[in-house]
DNA sequence: ATAATAGGCAACCAAATGGTTGCATGTCAA
DNA sequence: TTGACATGCAACCATTTGGTTGCCTATTAT
Protein backbone atom coordinates (compact mmCIF):
# COMPACT_ATOMS: atom_id res chain seq x y z
CA UNK A 1 0.00 0.00 0.00
CA UNK A 2 2.72 2.45 0.78
CA UNK A 3 4.45 1.34 -2.31
CA UNK A 4 1.49 2.31 -4.12
CA UNK A 5 0.85 5.81 -2.43
CA UNK A 6 4.74 6.42 -3.12
CA UNK A 7 4.40 5.94 -6.65
CA UNK A 8 1.45 8.04 -6.89
CA UNK A 9 3.38 10.98 -5.23
CA UNK A 10 4.73 12.27 -8.41
CA UNK A 11 3.23 13.93 -11.35
CA UNK A 12 5.32 12.62 -13.74
CA UNK A 13 4.34 8.80 -12.89
CA UNK A 14 0.95 9.85 -12.68
CA UNK A 15 1.23 11.46 -16.25
CA UNK A 16 2.78 7.98 -17.20
CA UNK A 17 -0.14 6.27 -15.80
CA UNK A 18 -2.22 8.74 -17.90
CA UNK A 19 -0.75 7.71 -21.01
CA UNK A 20 -0.92 3.91 -20.57
CA UNK A 21 -4.58 4.66 -20.07
CA UNK A 22 -5.24 6.61 -23.10
CA UNK A 23 -3.53 4.26 -24.81
CA UNK A 24 -2.44 0.58 -23.15
CA UNK A 25 0.74 -1.70 -24.26
CA UNK A 26 2.95 0.87 -24.93
CA UNK A 27 6.60 0.69 -25.31
CA UNK A 28 9.51 2.33 -23.24
CA UNK A 29 10.22 4.80 -26.18
CA UNK A 30 7.21 5.32 -27.35
CA UNK A 31 6.04 6.33 -23.67
CA UNK A 32 9.48 8.69 -23.63
CA UNK A 33 8.21 10.90 -26.77
CA UNK A 34 7.71 14.39 -25.43
CA UNK A 35 8.33 14.09 -22.56
CA UNK A 36 10.94 16.66 -21.23
CA UNK A 37 13.68 13.81 -19.70
CA UNK A 38 15.85 10.72 -20.53
CA UNK A 39 15.10 7.57 -21.16
CA UNK A 40 16.48 6.14 -18.09
CA UNK A 41 14.99 9.05 -15.78
CA UNK A 42 11.59 7.53 -17.30
CA UNK A 43 12.87 3.84 -17.25
CA UNK A 44 13.50 4.34 -13.39
CA UNK A 45 9.74 5.87 -13.32
CA UNK A 46 8.28 2.54 -14.83
CA UNK A 47 10.41 0.85 -12.57
CA UNK A 48 8.75 2.11 -9.67
CA UNK A 49 4.91 1.96 -11.26
CA UNK A 50 6.27 -1.96 -11.64
CA UNK A 51 7.05 -2.39 -8.30
CA UNK A 52 3.75 -0.58 -6.95
CA UNK A 53 2.46 -3.16 -9.41
CA UNK A 54 0.79 -0.69 -10.89
CA UNK A 55 2.07 -1.37 -14.31
CA UNK A 56 2.79 -4.88 -15.77
CA UNK A 57 5.70 -5.54 -18.34
CA UNK A 58 6.47 -8.22 -20.76
CA UNK A 59 8.91 -8.66 -23.29
CA UNK A 60 7.97 -9.16 -26.97
CA UNK A 61 11.14 -9.41 -28.97
CA UNK A 62 13.25 -6.16 -28.31
CA UNK A 63 10.34 -4.27 -26.81
CA UNK A 64 9.27 -3.93 -23.50
CA UNK A 65 5.13 -3.42 -23.63
CA UNK A 66 4.01 -2.26 -20.43
CA UNK A 67 0.33 -2.37 -19.55
CA UNK A 68 -1.63 -0.73 -16.63
CA UNK A 69 -3.06 -2.51 -13.85
CA UNK A 70 -5.83 -0.44 -12.32
CA UNK A 71 -6.42 -2.95 -9.29
CA UNK A 72 -4.32 -1.13 -6.60
CA UNK A 73 -5.63 2.14 -7.87
CA UNK A 74 -8.96 0.83 -7.33
CA UNK A 75 -8.00 -0.69 -3.95
CA UNK A 76 -6.39 2.56 -2.36
CA UNK A 77 -10.58 4.38 -3.69
CA UNK A 78 -11.79 1.36 -1.50
CA UNK A 79 -10.09 0.51 1.02
CA UNK A 80 -8.41 3.71 2.16
CA UNK A 81 -10.37 6.78 0.46
CA UNK A 82 -14.26 5.24 1.46
CA UNK A 83 -13.07 5.24 5.20
CA UNK A 84 -12.68 9.13 5.33
CA UNK A 85 -15.50 9.65 3.29
CA UNK A 86 -17.54 8.93 6.01
CA UNK A 87 -16.50 11.34 8.92
CA UNK A 88 -16.79 14.01 6.05
CA UNK A 89 -20.48 15.92 7.32
CA UNK A 90 -19.53 14.94 11.27
CA UNK A 91 -15.76 16.58 11.14
CA UNK A 92 -17.47 19.65 9.11
CA UNK A 93 -19.89 20.20 11.75
CA UNK A 94 -17.61 19.43 14.48
CA UNK A 95 -14.98 22.29 12.84
CA UNK A 96 -18.18 24.58 12.42
CA UNK A 97 -18.91 24.17 16.13
CA UNK A 98 -15.55 24.84 17.25
CA UNK A 99 -15.06 28.12 15.16
CA UNK A 100 -18.33 29.26 16.59
CA UNK A 101 -16.74 28.47 20.03
CA UNK A 102 -14.34 31.02 19.57
CA UNK A 103 -16.36 34.09 19.79
CA UNK A 104 -17.17 33.01 23.44
CA UNK B 1 -3.41 17.99 -6.60
CA UNK B 2 0.35 17.52 -6.41
CA UNK B 3 0.48 18.74 -2.81
CA UNK B 4 -2.06 16.35 -1.94
CA UNK B 5 -0.34 13.15 -3.01
CA UNK B 6 2.74 14.28 -1.47
CA UNK B 7 1.31 14.67 1.71
CA UNK B 8 -0.51 11.44 1.32
CA UNK B 9 2.69 9.67 0.07
CA UNK B 10 4.09 9.41 3.85
CA UNK B 11 3.14 6.91 6.19
CA UNK B 12 3.20 8.85 9.60
CA UNK B 13 1.03 11.86 7.94
CA UNK B 14 -1.19 8.41 6.93
CA UNK B 15 -1.28 7.63 10.31
CA UNK B 16 -1.77 11.18 11.89
CA UNK B 17 -4.95 11.66 9.30
CA UNK B 18 -6.37 8.17 10.76
CA UNK B 19 -5.84 9.63 14.62
CA UNK B 20 -7.69 12.64 13.07
CA UNK B 21 -10.37 10.33 12.07
CA UNK B 22 -10.67 8.73 14.50
CA UNK B 23 -10.30 11.44 17.20
CA UNK B 24 -11.08 14.99 15.71
CA UNK B 25 -9.75 18.43 16.76
CA UNK B 26 -6.47 16.72 19.17
CA UNK B 27 -3.68 19.20 19.89
CA UNK B 28 -0.07 18.79 18.80
CA UNK B 29 1.12 17.10 22.10
CA UNK B 30 -2.22 14.47 21.97
CA UNK B 31 -1.05 13.63 18.38
CA UNK B 32 2.49 13.14 19.46
CA UNK B 33 1.06 10.58 21.96
CA UNK B 34 2.82 7.11 21.63
CA UNK B 35 4.92 8.32 18.41
CA UNK B 36 8.29 6.85 17.83
CA UNK B 37 9.42 10.94 16.81
CA UNK B 38 9.80 13.65 18.37
CA UNK B 39 7.37 16.50 18.32
CA UNK B 40 9.42 18.59 15.97
CA UNK B 41 8.80 15.90 13.35
CA UNK B 42 5.01 15.70 13.83
CA UNK B 43 4.63 19.91 13.70
CA UNK B 44 6.81 19.56 10.17
CA UNK B 45 4.09 16.47 9.63
CA UNK B 46 0.92 18.67 10.60
CA UNK B 47 2.27 21.48 8.51
CA UNK B 48 2.36 19.48 5.17
CA UNK B 49 -0.54 18.59 6.00
CA UNK B 50 -2.03 21.49 6.33
CA UNK B 51 -0.04 23.00 2.87
CA UNK B 52 -2.24 20.43 1.10
CA UNK B 53 -5.51 21.59 2.87
CA UNK B 54 -6.02 17.93 4.37
CA UNK B 55 -5.78 19.60 8.37
CA UNK B 56 -7.40 22.80 9.77
CA UNK B 57 -5.61 24.42 12.64
CA UNK B 58 -6.40 27.20 15.05
CA UNK B 59 -5.18 28.30 18.20
CA UNK B 60 -7.25 27.89 21.49
CA UNK B 61 -5.22 29.69 23.87
CA UNK B 62 -1.74 28.15 23.86
CA UNK B 63 -3.42 24.90 22.59
CA UNK B 64 -3.59 24.21 18.23
CA UNK B 65 -6.63 22.17 17.37
CA UNK B 66 -5.93 20.01 14.31
CA UNK B 67 -9.09 19.22 12.36
CA UNK B 68 -9.11 16.82 9.07
CA UNK B 69 -10.40 18.21 6.33
CA UNK B 70 -11.55 15.52 4.16
CA UNK B 71 -12.08 17.22 1.04
CA UNK B 72 -8.85 16.72 -0.76
CA UNK B 73 -9.16 12.99 -0.07
CA UNK B 74 -12.51 13.05 -1.49
CA UNK B 75 -11.74 14.54 -4.70
CA UNK B 76 -8.90 12.30 -5.22
CA UNK B 77 -11.09 9.91 -5.24
CA UNK B 78 -13.80 11.81 -7.26
CA UNK B 79 -11.67 13.39 -10.33
CA UNK B 80 -9.11 10.83 -10.06
CA UNK B 81 -9.51 7.68 -8.87
CA UNK B 82 -12.70 7.19 -10.70
CA UNK B 83 -10.73 7.69 -14.37
CA UNK B 84 -8.83 4.71 -14.00
CA UNK B 85 -12.33 2.32 -12.43
CA UNK B 86 -13.77 2.64 -15.98
CA UNK B 87 -10.55 1.46 -18.08
CA UNK B 88 -10.44 -1.68 -15.43
CA UNK B 89 -12.06 -4.34 -17.22
CA UNK B 90 -10.75 -2.95 -20.65
CA UNK B 91 -7.52 -3.06 -19.72
CA UNK B 92 -6.83 -6.64 -17.97
CA UNK B 93 -8.89 -8.15 -21.46
CA UNK B 94 -6.50 -6.53 -23.46
CA UNK B 95 -3.59 -7.99 -20.90
CA UNK B 96 -4.98 -11.38 -21.63
CA UNK B 97 -4.93 -10.92 -25.53
CA UNK B 98 -1.24 -10.01 -25.42
CA UNK B 99 -0.42 -12.51 -22.72
CA UNK B 100 -1.72 -15.80 -24.91
CA UNK B 101 0.04 -13.89 -27.99
CA UNK B 102 3.08 -14.56 -26.68
CA UNK B 103 2.39 -18.19 -27.26
CA UNK B 104 1.99 -18.02 -30.97
C1' DA C 1 5.30 36.43 40.14
C1' DT C 2 7.02 32.32 38.67
C1' DA C 3 7.14 27.70 37.21
C1' DA C 4 5.24 24.49 34.19
C1' DT C 5 3.09 23.70 29.86
C1' DA C 6 2.16 24.13 24.64
C1' DG C 7 4.05 25.29 20.85
C1' DG C 8 7.49 27.76 17.30
C1' DC C 9 12.00 28.60 15.00
C1' DA C 10 16.40 27.52 13.02
C1' DA C 11 20.47 24.97 12.14
C1' DC C 12 22.05 20.82 11.10
C1' DC C 13 22.36 15.84 9.28
C1' DA C 14 21.86 11.36 6.75
C1' DA C 15 19.39 9.12 3.47
C1' DA C 16 16.25 8.99 -0.31
C1' DT C 17 14.82 10.94 -4.72
C1' DG C 18 14.89 12.37 -9.45
C1' DG C 19 17.74 13.22 -12.64
C1' DT C 20 22.00 12.87 -15.61
C1' DT C 21 25.90 10.63 -18.71
C1' DG C 22 28.42 6.79 -20.63
C1' DC C 23 28.65 2.34 -22.01
C1' DA C 24 26.92 -2.59 -22.62
C1' DT C 25 23.68 -5.99 -24.40
C1' DG C 26 20.19 -8.08 -27.10
C1' DT C 27 17.36 -8.19 -31.31
C1' DC C 28 15.92 -7.10 -35.86
C1' DA C 29 16.59 -5.77 -40.79
C1' DA C 30 19.38 -5.03 -44.99
C1' DT D 1 26.91 -10.20 -40.82
C1' DT D 2 26.78 -5.86 -39.64
C1' DG D 3 24.55 -1.66 -38.49
C1' DA D 4 20.69 0.35 -36.36
C1' DC D 5 17.40 0.21 -32.84
C1' DA D 6 15.29 -0.91 -28.03
C1' DT D 7 16.48 -1.47 -23.72
C1' DG D 8 19.57 -2.32 -19.45
C1' DC D 9 23.18 -1.20 -16.05
C1' DA D 10 26.06 1.65 -13.15
C1' DA D 11 28.22 5.59 -11.45
C1' DC D 12 27.52 10.01 -10.30
C1' DC D 13 25.18 14.49 -8.82
C1' DA D 14 22.06 18.10 -6.67
C1' DT D 15 18.07 18.65 -4.14
C1' DT D 16 14.49 17.21 -1.21
C1' DT D 17 12.96 14.75 2.74
C1' DG D 18 12.40 13.16 7.37
C1' DG D 19 14.42 13.50 11.24
C1' DT D 20 17.27 15.49 15.09
C1' DT D 21 18.88 19.01 18.88
C1' DG D 22 18.89 23.40 21.16
C1' DC D 23 16.80 27.36 22.31
C1' DC D 24 12.94 30.93 22.30
C1' DT D 25 8.06 32.62 23.11
C1' DA D 26 3.46 32.57 24.76
C1' DT D 27 -0.04 31.03 27.90
C1' DT D 28 -1.78 29.00 32.01
C1' DA D 29 -1.84 27.46 36.88
C1' DT D 30 -0.10 27.81 41.60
Amino acid sequence: MDEVFKALADASRRSLLDRLHAKNGQTLNELCDGLAMTRQAVTKHLAILEAANLVTTFRHGREKLHYLNPVPIHQIGERWIKKFERGKLTALSELKKQLEKRDE
